[in-house]
RNA sequence: GUGGCCAUGGUGAAGAGGCCGAACACAUAUGACUGUGACUCAUACAUUCGAGGGUUCGAAUCCCUCUGGCCACCCCA
């Protein structure tokens, strides 16, 4: 048996790495548009990082990151999400006091040991993008907006924006309370996930998928509706802003976030395409994450994007890159004038494929059609000595005759093209 | 971590104990056409059915183990 891949580690082949480098262009075209810069941090961090922002009890901690003891001796984990590492960067070289804003992206692979399916892998990509330094709602607005542009121009429209307030520290724990109350008190209607929940992971309960759990906990109570003053006024002037830029939106008072760091604006862009998988990114604000880390009290608000599930959302999406002309030879000295043609035709712009097995005339045919390259041509001694040749179209098989000169037949091409 | 389904060539797959020396289709290669693709025709292409063991006179077909894949749960991007 050979060697194979890691479950739940995949090969990017080229038919869909176009698809990637679209996402990845769009991305960069907007998040440069709203002034935000790239950053490239290390794919592995001492484990306590993750432990402090992310949350010791939270299942990534838990059961979910790739941890290894290196040969110092030291605890390594391969990064389960970005916004740690970048936070880590921030404070460590001290940015926050270069700006007091900063607005950083970056995308890469991310790893979770998780048992794979559909749009979940245990390598997968995020594209992320935190802003810090503002605790202002209007920050909020500005990175939803920016969130919307995104999957917008990324020709997405099915994902839905849904946005809810966690409140803060202040305000939090007495909802926690209530919300516990009530789940005590309809324990008879809950699933049994959700009745272990109830002390470890009360707020999950809401955002449970089981039909009687979902009716039990209608009439539960609402995190929005326990906000402290601060953290009310804070939601909505985020809702304002956003009323004002025409980002379109949902309230989502039952959603819940997987990591411990958000307080107060959260969000995520739910899709009914995947499967189980909903979410296709997801973000919010992490006010007291920097401070956590060591560093001085930032607020900071992000969020990330599974790239591949935007790619799975895409689809079959057609990138595909042909060539514009085939040159067929035939005989040594035309081979090595079509060497010499290739290159001046590819230095224009153009891309260019010929022959590089010595095949037959045929084969080299075959070939032109097969790679659906726009034109061809066949170079040969009839053509070197006429100083000519047969432009082909391959479409309709119409033929021009062209000079053999670079110029005249790249004017030959790119003229068509225009048309 | 738990559960369900699945595993035949480059690809999609037929095949339910001997008729499999593994169908059919696509893809690929070569030729018909001593220098012009797409259509057509011909020829080639799985010492073998994920791996290992077992039952049997006989196994791709039945049993066990392992490995891998997909999907779902948990949770998440």
């Amino acid at each position: 048996m050979s060697i194979t891949a890691i479950k739940g580690f995949n090969d990017l082949l080229p038919a869909e790495s176009p698809i990637w480098q679209f996402i990845e262009q769009t991305a960069r075209r907007v998040f440069t548009r709203f002034g935000f810069q790239e950053i490239r941090v290390p794919i592995v961090e001492k484990t306590e990082l993750f432990c402090r922002s992310i949350g010791d009890t939270t299942d990534i901690v838990e059961k979910e990151m790739y941890t290894f003891t290196d040969k110092g001796g030291s605890s390594l984990t391969l990064r389960p999400e970005g916004t740690a590492g970048v936070m880590r960067a921030l404070i460590e070289h001290k940015l926050y006091a270069l700006d007091s804003i900063n607005k950083l992206y970056y995308m890469g692979p991310m790893f979770r040991h998780e048992r794979p399916q559909k749009g979940r892998y245990r390598q997968f990509h995020q594209i992320g993008a935190e802003l810090t330094g503002a605790a202002d709602p209007l920050v909020d607005a500005q990175v939803l907006l920016m969130v919307s542009r995104l999957f917008q121009e990324l020709g997405l429209t099915e994902p839905q924006l849904q946005i809810n307030s966690l409140g803060c520290p202040a305000c939090r724990p007495a909802y926690r309370e209530a919300l516990i109350a009530f789940l005590a008190e309809h324990q008879d209607a809950l699933c049994d996930d959700c009745r272990r929940r109830q002390s470890t992971n009360p707020l999950r309960a809401l955002d449970c998928k089981v039909p009687g759990c979902v009716e039990a906990t209608q009439g539960a109570p609402a995190m929005v509706e326990h906000l402290c003053a601060e953290c009310d006024s804070h939601f909505s002037r985020v809702q304002e802003y956003l009323a004002a830029a025409s980002v379109v939106y949902r309230l989502n008072p039952r959603m819940v976030r997987g990591l411990d760091y958000y307080t107060r604006t959260t969000f995520e862009l739910v899709t009914g395409l995947l499967g189980s998988q909903s979410a296709v990114a997801a973000g919010g604000r992490y006010d007291g994450l920097v401070e956590q880390l060591g560093g001085p009290a930032v607020p900071g608000i992000g969020f990330a994007l599974g790239v591949e599930r935007v790619a799975l959302l895409l689809g079959d999406r057609s990138f595909e890159q042909l060539p514009d002309l085939f040159i067929a030879v035939m005989g040594e000295p035309a081979r090595i004038a079509g060497f010499t043609l290739q290159a001046a035709l590819q230095d224009s712009g153009l891309r260019v494929e010929m022959d590089c097995e010595g095949k037959s005339l045929k084969s080299q045919m075959r070939r032109a059609d097969k790679l659906k390259s726009r034109y061809c041509m066949v170079l040969g001694e009839t053509e070197l000595t006429a100083g000519s040749i047969s432009l082909k179209t391959m479409t309709d098989g119409s033929q021009q005759q062209v000079r053999l000169e670079a110029r005249e037949i790249a004017a030959a091409i790119t003229g068509r093209c225009m048309k």
